[in-house]
DNA sequence: CTGAAAGCGCTTACAG
DNA sequence: CTGAAAGCGCTTACAG
């Protein structure tokens, strides 16, 4: 672990070992246009041979720009869905030439911290700025990088979207296609269970599982439709409310994966073996659904595909005014996941 | 969305409004000594007035600092491990005024990207590194590292503890104890899952187990060590031949949370309640344990902390040489999480 | 306690 | 296709 304190090699050395001046050198740097191939080549030769790396601060001072991508969200511990969004943004970032900077605004005892949102944007230099729900609908997060004037993406925003631009799937469609797929198995007495009513995924996927059950002219009894959290603990519960109803479904489509792994610790409980006499589904691929027992059928969501999309959208508004892109969203495909956790009636 | 393009406000312009050089807003900016308190105080209005942010490109060009500090993982995606360490690493770097850059190392297809480090340390410029494992312990990953010539500190190392900073957590200590604290329920048929044996921590916890029993003077039969790769099915497997034994265990001790959900479904599926006739421990105090039936008894890692303590030792090594302390690892404390899944014999 | 000057290493805007 | 000059907005090193 030591600093070097050589001086180090700087575009100015590039140029006079290559005979060139520095805009040259810069041009070869950036790809632009105007360098012939054969002092384009001298160029790269000396870069590499003096092991030449541009200083990044230079860069930014001079262009006004940070390559700096900022992904905020509401809190970075005990998630899946963190880990995925940063894959997905991070290959978006590399492609760009960009940087991926974390944040998360809730303070350790999990109370959202309207004064970190703005030391974030007072103390940085983000490019752009993509927001992960549910922050992406809070009005106080909005305003505030609103007033900082910060380019930013949304990601899955459940209103105002024409406030900015956004990526999003369609929980509706999956979840009444994960419903149909059950009935197409034989099941007709199928659960739901759904998830917190505040929360847009919660709401659509549960509006989704209706639908599916109106068009297969089911008038679904309130008795299946049992509330939950989206926390393992609420499936549970839900689960074993619902194998205790006199005519117990043959069926239950838990709102996440969470709750799905829940009701197959209900289903344990009350002896009724998984898929044999009862089929459970979720929604997420989250990995606790894989590693469940029976592997847990589901919904793939592309967290990592949004989160990407999401950062593609965000760059390609810094680029010349002339050809700037102004796609405003982009919706990602749902995919269902068949495991071993569901069978025909 | 939009970029605002009106001059923004520079150290000049706060320097000419509070008729002040340049110097002096510079030394209020960064609390620095030779300020009397009445200029001080004149600055500070003008700043909040005009609503000034100091260009941090501008900053780490003169300073020659980026203040980025960067993580990198083998892979973000699908782990819990992964939002802890940036929760924690995240406090410290704030302390600091730092940002937190992220990175992994593997492509997509879970192949070990020994180009990507090369292109990650050669595009960027951070001030330190927090090296997380297993890539902590590989050698291209260090070599790369201390060519580029960068700080950096790593997170529960194998081995080669001198070569740089580290901060670590006594897992063998922890796995005594968690087996004694069985002991002192009254179990003495206490079986044990192991991880891989080439990881570190799976290494440790068990020898911490085998530690117990034999200061309790129990020869351990091989048949109590059920052999685990740290994911859920193999916890499954290895309960399933543990419950099957001519005379099972009372507890199982499984060497991480993962495994240990996975002897809960063994225990379902042989009809074993838990904790009346089986007691479980697991390890890590992963998200997963806490929302299993029943909630699962554990061993805090103190993920978040090891990481924030990684930033600090590094933070420390960038200040003045005459004060640097030159504190070379740190260890954290574990802790015993009491939960629903054992009961006393 | 305060400031004038130089310089960090690039890109931009312009000229040829 | 190529380059000389100016400038980005700070900190450093030095002087008083």
């Amino acid at each position: 672990m030591t600093r070097n304190d050589q001086k180090r090699v700087t575009i100015v050395d590039i140029a006079r070992e290559a005979g060139v001046s520095i805009k040259t050198v810069s041009r070869v740097l950036n790809r632009e246009e105007g360098a012939s191939a054969e002092v384009r080549s001298r160029v790269e030769t000396v870069i590499e041979k003096m092991g030449y790396r541009p200083n990044a601060s230079a860069r930014s001072l001079s262009s006004r720009r940070s390559y700096l991508i900022g992904v905020i969200f509401q809190r970075l511990g005990g998630y899946h869905y963190v880990g995925e969004v940063q894959t997905g943004a991070l290959r978006a970032t590399r492609r760009g030439g960009y940087q991926l900077v974390v944040e998360q605004v809730e303070t350790p005892d999990g109370v959202f911290d309207a004064e970190a949102v703005t030391a974030i944007l007072r103390n940085t230099t983000f490019d752009g700025l993509v927001l992960t729900p549910p922050l992406c609908d809070d009005p106080r997060i909005l305003e505030a990088v609103e007033a900082a004037d910060l380019a930013y993406v949304r990601m899955a925003p459940n209103a105002d979207l024409d406030r900015a631009p956004y990526v999003w799937m369609d929980d509706e469609g999956a979840a009444r296609e994960q419903t149909l797929s059950l009935w197409e198995m034989g099941h007709r007495r199928i659960a739901f269970v759904a998830g917190p009513e505040d929360h847009r995924a919660a709401i659509q996927r549960r509006q989704g599982y209706l639908r599916a059950m109106a068009e297969r002219g089911v008038a679904v009894p309130d008795a299946w439709i049992a509330s939950g959290d989206f926390f393992g603990m609420s499936g549970f519960k839900a689960g074993d409310a619902l194998l205790s109803l006199p005519e117990p479904p043959t069926a239950i489509f838990a709102g996440n994966d969470e709750m799905a792994i829940g009701v197959l610790a209900a289903a344990a409980k009350h002896g009724v073996p998984v898929p044999d006499r009862l089929s459970v589904v979720g929604f997420d691929n989250a990995p606790n659904g894989a590693s469940a027992w029976p592997p847990l059928t589901t919904v793939h969501q592309p967290i990592a595909e949004m989160a990407e999309a999401a950062v593609d959208l965000l760059i390609k508004r810094f680029g010349d005014a002339r050809f700037r892109e102004q796609e405003h969203s982009r919706k990602l495909d749902y995919r269902l996941v068949v495991r071993d956790s569901v069978s025909p009636v």
